[in-house]
DNA sequence: TAGGCCATCTGGTCCT
DNA sequence: AGGACCAGATGGCCTA
């Protein structure tokens, strides 16, 4: 796949955490930063508000590349952080479970079938938030109660299967739009990421029909002949522009009779 | 320390 | 009934 690598050279080996803001992922910002990749302008200075280089996590590597690995993630701050140290939730304790395996695909640390559900309750956090109107706070009879917690708990494993799904989603868009992936480099938020991809598709289609124009352009200023690739011009990279020109030469082919002088050379297409 | 970002839990709603 | 989806709430981590 083509790269389309934004990279701060200015900064040599000094990690950058690039700013990430709404104007980073506005259309106005974008460039054409060299002959091979699109980026985006960040202003006069692109490490604006981003030149933590002492931070702790990037000094210790902890923004490696991003991969749909549940397990690899849960080292990465403020992502797949494991369940045992963030917010607790209805059920979960800190000190309940310390070795709590990340969400891996193969283990569910909050499956009621492995370990079930009574532990965690058992262990409950005297400072877990009381929900209004939850009723596992107004603790019905036992048996009832184990089978509600269990629903719930798998509930929650869904719910949070799911959103990890959607968070390897994202990963797979951070993977394909152009900024700059380096470890040094903060991954994109969920909201610059989509803001991002849906201003990088519409430069794409700005870009796409730029072409067009042009191609139509050439085609008028060859007085109405199909346009003759150049010799040795190999359209194998653009397949656009060959899908296009081989549509022109069939209306040609179609209007009037064949003119070997106009067949484009230099495709293969 | 405030703000941004994130993961998780939770209850409600809709769909199959 | 069960699952998917959604939004609100909560708390942890990180950075300026």
């Amino acid at each position: 796949m083509k790269s389309f690598e934004y990279e701060s050279s200015s900064e040599g080996d000094e990690p950058t955490v690039l700013p990430i803001s709404r104007a980073v992922v506005e259309p106005s910002q974008w460039l054409k930063t060299s002959a091979s990749g699109w980026g985006w302008q960040t202003g006069a200075n692109p490490s604006v508000g981003g030149t933590s280089t002492s931070s702790s996590a990037i000094n210790q590597g902890s923004y490696p590349s991003f991969h749909s690995n549940h397990g690899e993630e849960s080292q990465i701050p403020g992502r797949r952080t494991p369940l045992g140290t963030v917010g607790l939730g209805g059920f979960y304790f800190q000190g309940c479970s310390p070795n709590l395996p990340s969400h891996s695909g193969q283990s569910d640390e909050n499956n009621p079938d492995q370990g079930g559900p009574s532990q965690n309750i058992s262990c409950r956090s005297p400072q877990s938030r009381a929900v209004p109107g939850n009723s596992q706070n107004t603790l019905p009879t036992k048996g009832k109660n184990r089978q509600g917690k269990t629903v719930r708990l798998n509930i929650n494993a869904r719910e949070r299967r799911r959103m990890h799904d959607l968070n390897d989603a994202l990963d797979e868009l951070r993977a394909v739009i152009p900024y700059a992936h380096s470890p040094s480099v903060r991954k994109l938020s969920k909201i610059a990421t989509l803001l991002l991809a849906k201003n990088y598709i519409l430069m794409q289609a700005n870009a796409l029909e730029e072409m067009r124009r042009l191609i139509a352009y050439l085609q008028g200023t060859a007085g109405g002949a199909p346009i003759v690739v150049p010799p040795g011009f190999d359209l194998q990279g653009f397949p656009a522009a060959a899908k296009f020109l081989q549509q022109q030469q069939a209306m040609q082919n179609e209007s009037g009779p064949p003119n070997d002088s106009a067949r484009p050379s230099g495709s293969n297409m």
